[in-house]
DNA sequence: GGTCTATATGTTATATTATTACATTAAAGA
DNA sequence: TCTTTAATGTAATAATATAACATATAGACC
């Protein structure tokens, strides 16, 4: 399954294009019935805002945004629990950076990706190039070290921030 | 300024080893007194705990290291003035993805690093990884991006973790 | 359909990490 | 000494995340 539908320069690519929302939801509920894995209305509302919204979401952004069905507001174990459903599928990356989340455009690839943030507009870009997991691969080698989990973050100012400014 | 003492097999190498705190707090000393920087008893108690420190160690943590002065005991933004500090004249590195601070081997040669962070003994091993770096320098650039901020973490298990099991 | 069980969610409380705002102190320079 | 800037103290609170336990719901089995 791979829900990325732009162009791959040199295996970058933004994170964030609401355009085919449904498409992927639709994926990815799919996936799940496959896998006997329970895409729940709560998840996939979840989801739906980490995949709408226009740059990284934070937990408690995602809070207030949840339906309050007439009852009290939802409290944050609700959507942290759905977080880290998603998160353990693969179907969005935490930025510790940042404290927020982003879809992952590679759902059940395994990659390791890295993210460029912009400081200014707050675009994710994301990339799984060959060189990079090469690179990791090596390193993690040298050091007899067997990786779990990979965080690699580079905030700065992507290409037209740095031109309107 | 090198303030490492280990062999750098790929350029890795082990970030605590408290036996040389003291050169490396003078090194430091005598570093600030040339640029100017006031290296106060509270940023000097601050980076001595992080160097002794067995691992990466919290801002809390810290804080509860403090003396007090007779007085009440010190306040957060006490600590995290310190660490700002610090890491603005990278003497100390922050891991985000486990919100803790270690020394920095290689104080101002401004080099990107990234880490190996033992899930089970907490060891982190800091690596200069140029091929790892290189590799997202053309990713950059591939990006029309410019870094201004790298986070580099690799969790995981060590090899010395990993036998014990 | 009923019953059981496992999973998911609700709810309350609290832990952990970090910052804002303003007062005070100490150091450096004129 | 006076002044100004930088550093620290202090109180309050913001932001992020988890623990513990109660309830509800979905699936499996009869």
């Amino acid at each position: 399954m791979s829900l990325c539908l732009h162009d791959h320069h040199e295996g970058l690519h933004p994170v964030h294009s609401a355009n085919d929302v449904l498409s992927r939801l639709d994926d990815i509920e799919q996936f799940c019935q496959q896998q006997g894995l329970r895409f729940t209305a709560l998840r996939k509302q979840v989801l739906q805002m980490i995949l709408r919204a226009d740059g990284p979401i934070g937990a408690y952004d995602l809070l207030a945004g949840l339906d309050t069905n007439g009852s009290r507001r939802a409290a944050p174990p609700t959507v942290y629990r759905s977080l880290d459903f998603l998160l353990e599928q693969g179907f969005i990356h935490r930025l510790s950076s940042i404290n927020a989340y982003i879809p992952c455009c590679h759902p059940r690839e395994g990659h390791q990706a890295a993210f460029l943030i912009c400081q200014n507009c707050q675009q994710v870009q994301e990339t799984s190039a060959a060189s990079l997991i090469q690179a990791l691969a090596d390193l993690a080698a040298a050091g007899d070290f067997v990786p779990k989990q990979t965080s690699i973050e580079i905030s700065g100012l992507c290409g037209r921030c740095r031109n309107e400014q």
